[in-house]
DNA sequence: AGTATTAAGTTAATGGCGTTAAATCGACTC
DNA sequence: GAGTCGATTTAACGCCATTAACTTAATACT
């Protein structure tokens, strides 16, 4: 007596096909004639790549912020297989962190706008809570650089000194920092970057044993 | 023959005073009634808040984006003097760092949204070229980094392996790193960064003599 | 005085945006 | 075919940035 739900699949498809043109108005595809980046990422510019009407995009994303969560997702499982095909051809523990970062820095000057997606988007998508999906999304991006220490540790290649997670954290904002800093801009480093991200991997590698878990760590001066 | 145009002065309080409804616009001031951050800041509500009319803003502001950078421009100072005043009781190129990077943690957690527009103002500044003023006031608070380090290393508390500019663009992406991803709530680092950034300043302290010059390495190079 | 001149400020308009309520369409059951 | 209900579109609201046209006010010259 009434018009059956769409399929599952069939749901998954056209909101497929909104990310698809959400994705293409946000890298600047040619077909979509505009610039590209966040600020060009508009519901109506969507709806129009997309061929429907503006108000469709609402059948599938609860609004804005959360079509700009899950586009996140996909930067952070896009950066995920990066450190992963990276570290692959590699044994050593070093080799793999060497890679890692290697990689990690190169695709974020490389993709500036998808790297600021994963973590300059704050405008739009920071005020609602995180799907789940893009928790997990960071989640797994965050395991590939705690397991690269962790074996490192297993193997006794790294000191043990520090839990890895902790590490990868350190690791992470370090690389984060160097990167988001070129990315936006920011001071005048003449220098090249990817020179810079060896020599701090290297510091940050001899420090490991200079780290300490921080239930008990965090000593030090402070405060006349 | 003509009405003469305002005194210099007259121009620079009268932009002053939009500077000051945009800062409260921005802060979240109750007396604006809105939740603050870079969202909220519109040239309409300013203007209403200044108590004038939609377009005045724009005989002091090219557009939005100048508007911001100014606004940017006064967070840099405002960490620079946070760090100014964060170093001063100290004497040891040691205590001075670590002084330093607390402070620096400890005022960007404390206003998150001020930290923000530092770094994460992308969308409505990035595209303009920033101004003098802005770039004057970045140079300037990176230059209390730099000196802290410059001195320590006259002084032979820190090793002069690396020049001061490098260093301090090592410490400062790492500060920011740590800080940006807290701040930007990636990630679910349990852990309390203010004991986080403790560790990580007393790695790269430890590193710094394994840091080399990144243009020529030359007579700076250590080891081989 | 009165008037031309010119800067500063206001009003109004344009086009774009996110979002939502009402109207429309289309596939299915009976 | 008629009824029904999900999916989509249309239309609308309010907000935004920006700009053009207009109004006001302060001077200088006659």
């Amino acid at each position: 007596m009434a018009r059956p739900p769409l399929t599952d699949a069939e749901r998954d498809q056209r909101r497929e096909a909104i990310l698809a043109a959400a994705m293409a108005v946000f890298e600047g595809d040619a077909s979509t004639g505009c610039a590209g980046g966040l600020g060009a990422v508009s519901f109506r510019r969507i709806a129009t790549v997309a061929g429907c009407s503006y108000a469709t995009p609402y059948s599938y994303f609860a609004n804005k912020a959360a079509l700009i969560d899950a586009l996140r997702a996909r930067a952070f499982v896009w950066m995920e297989r990066i450190m992963r095909d990276a570290i692959a051809p590699f044994d050593s523990a070093d080799d793999r962190l060497d890679a890692l970062a290697t990689a990690y820095v190169q695709a974020a000057l490389e993709r500036p706008n998808r790297y600021a997606l994963m973590f300059f988007a704050l405008e739009d998508a920071e005020a609602s809570t995180p799907s789940l999906e893009l928790k997990r999304a960071k989640r797994d991006a965050l395991d590939v650089c705690t397991q690269v220490i962790a074996a490192g540790q297993a193997s006794g290649e790294f000191p043990a000194t520090v839990d890895p997670l902790t590490a990868a954290h350190v690791f992470w904002s370090a690389a984060h920092g160097v990167v988001s800093l070129q990315v936006a801009g920011q001071f005048v480093m003449g220098r090249d970057v990817q020179t810079l991200i060896p020599t701090l991997i290297r510091v940050l590698r001899s420090g490991l044993e200079h780290m300490q878990p921080l239930e008990k760590g965090g000593e030090f001066r402070k405060t006349a």
